[in-house]
DNA sequence: GCTGGCACTCGCACGCGCAGAGTGCCAGGC
DNA sequence: GCCTGGCACTCTGCGCGTGCGAGTGCCAGC
């Protein structure tokens, strides 16, 4: 166990290196912070940080920045969330108000998000599994050719083109619709199978074939999670990375580039917090000088989709936690809203 | 007027440095070009083109680099469009063939361009105006709340809430739904409003204001056209920019993020076919040490969206508009199949 | 009008030495 | 037992001078 000033000591090196972006030295240490003791007692504490793995130093006789291990140290133990002020959260909620719709309300939030950290921002759309079903419509297209459209709480909308086995009325096609917002109007995703199981048995026998194949459509949407957008921004940011960035920023915009890893990504954060990976704690090789600070929003008490940010390992923990975490509740609540 | 060798000089410079991305003297340019003249006799003429603006050097004594005039004589003169080879087209075609859906479609068209190009690929959404209209939907949400859902015939699926003035009822509603159908299914978007001009006549008195304003709804969804989309893929690309480029880099990623400015730099090319724009040419600043090559595409022999690539002034022109023209073309004939 | 030759100009890589920052360790003091 | 001041040591980064090579411009000759 590291004695408490040892802990001041890392946290120091972490604020001032996040700071200057320049490994940090003992003297520079005692100069900036009051630790009450000299740089030589730093020094051996350093030492010890460093044997224990919470800090390295580039090369011999340099000072020294935090590794992984030691940024996680800080994060679970030494800082706090930095909550947002007033002003800040007002503007924070006067800009997604102004939001028209729900591709709208992820690009503000993208922007947002981007501006507030100074980093690049991920919003993942609202996903359809925890939502609820606003209204189910059939359309038309042909004797034996339905459109299946699904209108969810969160406003999103999802089209499919069903070929039936058999032709099928406008009568049964109204009779279906009919049938099947009464059933599942308001109803959660989750629900919906179980409530729709025995409706072909409502029809006559020549166009159950017809409903069985459209309802199979309108579960197929439901649980349809690989078809999961989202949405970048900010990757200007990532120009602020370092000094030796041509070689960091590569593999990087390359992961942002395959919306797979970034989903993984974002889905891989269980916690129902603010959740944050560091460096080498992401599976995808690009973002191993990376961290993510990602959380889950929704419009309800649940997170149906999650957002956050990616940046330096080297960033304001407890600046970019907080700004993650007050974006994330403001846009439920604009969702919730709407 | 350019002697016909001094323009093959030209030719040669540019396409040893889009090559080499070295400045290049004319020894070099001898002996990698059969020109059947010595090195002096190319400076001469190095000399004559630097006169007119045509290239530039770096620095004294170091060798010659094109202007972006020089890149605009090329283009428009010495070189022709490089035509994709079959394997390459087939490749093409099989990539696109697997889309699902009009997402699919645009996404998979900026990852093909990306990648043929190793460069940045813009695709715009098929713009609303001039597509044709598939299916029109009115969805009651409450008494005096009407969702109306428009299908195009790209596929593309736009939704919109309208608030009546007055309760409109179940019979109403499917009255407008079959009337309206019948008269805009199939025609194209500018057609639609003198289409529906008479519309409200044909109903009761207390249901016309409701009648007005949903038609207007839809009016104003067919011309929205400042909420085109556009998606842009291949970003890590521009680390192969240069080798000074954390200065080079910035401003593009920062032009990259503003879709006002793509969209209007795609806009600006009224040109029926490749048009290229080289370096100044773009009027965004950020874009300056950048060339756009744009192509309009479209599901019939009309183009209803721009698609194209952006990248540093020193490219292969000839290829990347090849690669661009063939992808709009395929993209084209995707979009009338489905 | 083309060519070979020649002097000239720079940029760049290399080597060197120096200053500065930072460390580790040790002996002494509280 | 822990902290402190002091000291020698080790790096890196920077500035400077030098030599090399690529490339040019110009000129006289064919």
């Amino acid at each position: 166990m590291l004695s408490e000033r040892r802990l001041q000591v890392l946290r120091a090196i972490v604020q001032d290196y996040v700071g200057t972006e320049e490994p940090v030295g003992s003297k520079a240490l005692t100069e900036r912070h009051s630790l009450g003791v000299s740089p030589a007692t730093v020094r051996n504490d350093m030492a010890a940080l460093e044997d224990e793995g919470y800090i390295a130093q580039p090369h011999t006789s340099a000072g020294r920045i935090p590794t992984d291990k030691g940024y996680r140290l800080f994060v679970d133990k030494l800082a706090g969330v930095k909550p947002m002020t007033a002003p800040e959260r007002r503007a924070i909620q006067n800009f997604l108000e102004g939001a028209v719709d729900l591709d709208d309300v992820v690009a503000r939030t993208v922007r947002l998000l981007a501006q507030l950290t100074r980093q690049v921002a991920v919003v993942q759309y609202p996903s359809l599994t925890r939502s609820t079903v606003r209204h189910v419509e059939l359309l038309s297209l042909a004797p034996a050719r339905v459109m299946l459209v699904l209108i969810t709480d969160t406003g999103r909308v999802e089209q499919r083109v069903v070929d039936c086995p058999a032709p099928f009325g406008d009568a049964s096609l109204a009779d279906l619709r009919a049938r099947l917002n009464s059933r599942v109007a308001n109803r959660r995703f989750a629900d919906v199978p179980s409530l729709v199981e025995d409706l072909p048995e409502a029809f006559e026998h020549e166009d159950r074939g017809t409903v069985s194949t459209v309802l199979s459509t309108l579960l197929e949407t439901l649980v349809e999670e690989n078809e999961e957008r989202l949405m970048i921004g900010g990757t200007a940011n990532l120009t602020r990375f370092g000094h030796d960035f041509p070689l960091t920023i590569r593999p990087v915009l390359e992961a942002l580039e395959e919306q797979v890893v970034l989903l993984k990504l974002l889905g891989e954060a269980k916690d129902p917090g603010v959740t944050v990976r560091i460096g080498h704690e992401n599976a995808h090789e690009g973002l191993n000088s990376t961290s993510v600070v990602s959380v889950g929003y929704g419009s309800g008490g649940e997170a149906v989709a999650k957002l956050g940010v990616v940046g330096p390992t080297r960033m304001d923990y407890p600046g970019t936690m907080g700004a993650v975490r007050a974006v994330a509740r403001y846009v439920g609540q604009i969702l919730a809203e709407s």
